[in-house]
DNA sequence: CTGAAAGCGCTTACAG
DNA sequence: CTGAAAGCGCTTACAG
């Protein structure tokens, strides 16, 4: 009455001990009503006795469902990825569903498009892919789509479903905070070109600025890394003219902060500086800065949610105008921040 | 000839298309030699035709082999995890191996045996965990282990295959450092007690200043986030005893970094301080931090490989010791330490 | 409420 | 070099 050794558990083997078909096993399995209590409770504790786990592969043979959602995330030393990364994971697990990840190194359409094909293989039912540039998301919105795809924390793109936090509103956020400290304009340290975040948190800027009638200078564009911030910090101490900076993420603000300060400009005293991310080292840059939060996991979070939504809705019609969520931003004030220079 | 509408092509489609059997089919996909070229060709541009991709699922069903390795990681915002991750990932897709990654909000053995358990139902061949407590390691040793399991990123453990960063000598090298600038002893701020990580940088720590004969204070234990280095910080910088600081990372370090600056403590001309981990903002603190670096995403590539040996190990026997990768710490010598003050 | 039958789409011996 | 047969471990109608 005992499994060989050497061999996992069956469902035949649990129904042998509980002295009913595999078929019972089976319903007790899957919740199915229409099994007495007593068969179901001696199924229980053979499975239990025998330690038994149900073949995945053997259902999703027949279900033709895997329960795996596929992940395209990237190798960045980015905060942002990570979280959402996690947010995304929660909520997949909390609905029953397996995550299997693929992390590019580079953000080309080819790399996101081979990422999924890896993914196919394994049969995932669903991709989340978090699309942080224009052309991935239209690379995406071009491929035939054989199963559902969800864009995540790029900026908002055309044709397809789309989680993302609202830089434009982030970037209005912050400059209008800065506008209203009496400054003059906003300078922009903004993300390289090809990235949503970035013409997102440029567009906000822009718009505030406009807004209040005040002059648009250039933007300057990093590399979202520390170092790109240094230079253009150093660039703008040197010219000594801006009074308020708005850089579009905290790792180049933490290099602003330092070209400014060997440059001899005090911070908030001479310049503003304010960040996008709120990344938990920011609270203790020099000075801690003020900077706009995004809700990563919330992002990861509504993601899960709209592709198990396109998964599971049972009428199956693609709606015209795709799903779209987008999570607010939100100012975080400490200490980079002042009033403008009389 | 072609494949019924709303179905995807199974291997008896390509069979038809190509005029051969699905068994020949099937051994083109796998590559087994005695296939005639010319069919082979004729069975490749079937499948290309109907964009045939093999069901996994029945696959994985017959050959008892699913491909999928589970990753137990944590979701931390810390900049480590995330690079072992990566890491990780690539090295598994390298050597064709999909990944189910579970991230657990909090580190204990009940959270990771209960997130191996829900890999377990997706029939994971094998898991890596990333296991930096004392506990956590212990508990998995503990663990009937049906599948191999290896260890990552926590200290070295005991009974179990793990991969991990030198932390006692990147702890020595940091001390060793201070001591050869000149000062007289070296002050710890350390990670929480629990964590492996902590614990190895302490035992290097202790053993370059036992050594040399310094006298060992009692470490000051953080919990690896900047505010906590903060309060240390200040602390210290109360107390006017220490001018050389070794901080077990570099969160911690830039928490202390402020607080020292706040109290008119310069950095590196009344006291030195060193972190570790070389987050990619250290470089840009004020001042630029020396800390020592590892390279995570070696030790994610040697965890893999680690456990694709043992999945693929032909023997199946368990060596009485289990492997174990130790990989070195770097030193980075940047601006935050100084010979110690006349 | 429960069981006997069929079949999901592959791979693996076994013939030839 | 290639095909007919069996079987992996489930679920899903279909009977009863």
């Amino acid at each position: 009455m005992s499994v060989p050794v050497g061999r996992s558990p069956v469902m035949a083997d649990v129904a042998r001990l509980a002295g009913v078909s595999h078929q019972t096993v089976s319903r007790v399995l899957n919740g199915h009503p229409n099994v007495r209590a007593e068969t179901q409770a001696r199924v229980q504790s053979a499975i239990e006795e025998l330690g038994y786990r149900r073949n995945s592969s053997a259902r999703a043979l027949v279900t033709r469902r895997t329960g795996v959602i596929g992940v395209v995330a990237f190798d960045t030393t980015h905060y942002g990825p990570a979280q959402t990364l996690s947010g995304i994971e929660h909520a997949a697990r909390a609905d029953g569903y397996f995550l299997s990840v693929v992390t590019l190194q580079t953000v080309t359409r080819e790399a996101v498009s081979e990422a999924m094909d890896y993914l196919a293989q394994q049969s995932v039912e669903g991709y989340i892919v978090i699309a942080p540039k224009r052309a991935v998301v239209e690379g995406l919105a071009d491929q035939p789509a054989e199963r559902p795809v969800v864009a995540v924390e790029g900026g908002e793109a055309p044709d397809l479903p789309v989680v993302c936090v609202d830089q434009v509103g982030g970037g209005y956020l912050a400059t209008r905070h800065l506008l209203d400290l009496g400054h003059r304009t906003v300078h922009h340290i903004a993300g390289p070109g090809d990235w949503l975040e970035a013409e997102g948190r440029i567009a906000g800027w822009r718009r505030a600025l406009e807004e209040a009638g005040a002059p648009v200078p250039d933007p300057l564009h990093g590399d979202w890394r520390p170092r790109s911030g240094y230079r253009i910090g150093a660039q703008l101490a040197e010219e000594r003219e801006a009074t308020a900076l708005f850089v579009a993420n905290d790792q180049m603000a933490l290099g602003a902060l330092r070209a400014l300060g060997e440059a001899g400009v005090r911070v908030p005293d001479d310049v503003s500086v304010i960040g996008f991310d709120d990344i938990p080292e920011s609270e203790f840059f020099t000075p801690p800065l003020t900077t706009v939060a995004q809700d990563f996991s919330e992002v990861g979070r509504r993601g899960i949610g709209l592709l198990i939504d396109l998964l599971e809705d049972p009428t199956d019609t693609v709606p015209m105008t795709p799903a779209r969520s987008v999570v607010p931003a939100r100012l975080v004030t400490r200490v980079s921040t002042a009033p403008a220079p009389a």
